[in-house]
DNA sequence: AAGACGAAAGTGGTTGA
DNA sequence: TCAACAACTTTCGTCTT
């Protein structure tokens, strides 16, 4: 309902605006606040990024929960040598309870350690949601994010920017990447930052991620764009013969998906301007200019006389 | 007025000596 | 470790629709 109303975003003014049938969202793009919501975190299905996609799409959600950062397991074993009536305990027991201790105080040395995972679990949840992912994918980044404070990779970054990070990783190692542009944006981190964090994480912690390639945006940006299956699939024909011409070689595979796009949009009488494409693809209208102009030069497209 | 164009200078990451 | 390098961005004035 209020939905209807809302052009401007309160925060920034802009009319840039993404609303969000499913999820019942109306976003910023310029400074992702979100202007109105009727329902929380109700997606626990996939989003299918691209064809290939398609038959790993399934409903999941381990039975324990990774974004949970404990399963109610802690309890508190007091120092004083009295029981739970004040009455002191009987030597015999008590080495038994200098071993509990013992095993407490270790604990304890975690303590800071579950705080921050108790604070970083709620903070993803919340990240997880505004990038509207799947929950596998955000128990995944859950647990790299475990594995990133053990490895006291958190030590000097904030727990927003690694979460961030994982939560990156864990697009690309499920095979749906996003653009780091997008995520950066959607979260309101810093490009730089997040970008710089991620290949940190993926450095200490030994992650290696196949190359990214365009074909793994052409289903998200399309869908973005209200472009309809058959220019979906144009592109990934397009893209195809790009690859086997090697024109793809040394280039962004965002930046090659958006124009991609932006040429088969217009073959397609389905025309969109660079600036749309660019605000979902996170590359510039200089860099789909220029990637289109070559690939239309390659692959002998006239697009003057298209429009 | 909006969209597209392209030159020029700047940025950050990669590579190879 | 550092400089050279390619891809991409930023910025901006200009042309086109």
């Amino acid at each position: 309902m209020t939905e209807e109303t809302i052009v401007k975003c309160t925060e920034c003014t802009s009319r840039n605006l993404h609303k969000d049938d499913k999820r019942g969202e109306v976003v910023c793009f310029d400074c992702g606040l979100v202007l109105a919501e009727d329902v929380i975190d109700q997606s626990a299905e996939w989003n299918v990024y691209n064809p290939e996609d398609g038959d790993k799409k399934a409903r999941v959600g381990a039975p324990t929960n990774m974004l949970l950062h404990d399963k109610g397991l802690s309890t508190e074993i007091d120092w004083q040598n009295r029981d739970f009536s004040g009455k002191a305990i009987s030597s015999t027991n008590r080495s038994q309870l200098h071993r509990m201790r013992k095993w407490q105080a270790r604990a304890r040395s975690n303590n800071s350690r579950e705080r921050n995972l108790q604070n970083a679990m709620q903070e993803m949840s919340s990240m997880g949601a505004r990038l509207e992912l799947p929950r596998s994918i955000q128990s995944e980044a859950a647990v790299i994010y475990r594995r990133a404070l053990e490895a006291n990779i958190i030590r000097g970054r904030s727990i927003p920017g690694v979460a961030g990070a994982c939560l990156y990783i864990a697009c690309e190692l499920a095979g749906v990447p996003r653009p780091i542009a997008d995520v950066s944006h959607r979260l309101r981190m810093g490009k730089k930052e997040l970008g710089r964090t991620i290949r940190q994480v993926k450095l200490k912690l030994r992650i290696r991620t196949k190359p990214k390639e365009a074909s793994q945006f052409i289903g998200q940006f399309c869908s973005r764009l209200g472009l309809n299956s058959e220019i979906e699939g144009a592109c990934q024909e397009m893209f195809i013969k790009i690859k086997s011409l090697e024109l793809d070689s040394g280039r962004g595979p965002t930046g090659l998906a958006a124009a991609i796009i932006y040429i088969s949009a217009i073959v397609g009488g389905q025309r969109r301007t660079q600036r749309d494409i660019a605000d979902i693809s996170g590359v510039t209208e200089v860099t789909i200019r220029n990637r289109y102009k070559e690939l239309a030069a390659a692959l002998d497209i006239n697009l003057e006389e298209l429009i």
